[in-house]
DNA sequence: CTGTATCCGCCCGGATACTG
DNA sequence: CAGTATCCGGGCGGATACAG
């Protein structure tokens, strides 16, 4: 139509869309990004995560839990001590979503400022 | 970012927590991110973009668009003609996001590669 | 074409109680 | 502490019909 604005080919089109949406399903979601942070940031246990990411029950958190781990985005580790201890961290592989969040982080901050300037 | 594992204080955290939760917040969801892409990428009309969104039904992308306007990623224009023609196209803010796009585009594109060669 | 209205099933997730 | 089991209500979203 008009020039200036850049067309994508039909390929890179379907790409694009599709990368964000594989993206978008292994990583989607109200709470897996905000898990992966709170582990990021130095929680480890059940409970302390749970208290870190305000809002997520107890089940939800399990479930996610759950899923991060199947999709290879955390270790689950149990500490065998007189008690058995139970705590979770981030495989390597979570590391790769650091542009990501830090993308989004950047955004979020500004996106605040915005915000909060209007209202 | 370096390989070293960086530990934030308390004030960080809670900072990289609310600032992803308020990115969350704007753009979470399922679609949101797709439509803004899909818009992105050429898609003006309402049938074009719910046919680039695979999966979205007219209810869903009615709702979804009102939000994006309101929220002022989107603009909504009518072209008054013989006939009433709609169109959206993205604000100088939903361009704001192109960072955050393009890290999902990255990791997506990534993320499949490891997908499938695991299958 | 660009939506809106209505009906409705289903699943997500909260609350609570319970187990190891 | 680290979850699981059960119950249950609301809302999300599909299908369909309809309107401008």
């Amino acid at each position: 139509m008009t020039a200036g604005f850049k067309k994508y080919s039909d390929k890179e089109c379907s790409g694009n869309l599709n990368a964000i949406g594989d993206a978008l399903y292994a990583i989607g979601g109200k709470w897996k990004l905000r898990l992966i942070v709170a582990l990021m940031e130095g929680s480890r246990r059940f409970n302390e995560i749970q208290r870190t990411v305000v809002g997520i029950s107890a089940k939800v958190l399990s479930k996610e839990l759950k899923e991060l781990e199947m999709n290879g985005f955390i270790r689950k580790i149990e500490h065998k001590g007189s008690l058995v201890t139970t705590s979770y961290e981030l495989t390597s592989y979570s590391h790769s979503l650091n542009p990501v969040i830090e993308a989004l982080n950047r955004w979020g901050r500004q996106h605040r400022k915005k915000i909060i300037g209007k209202e």
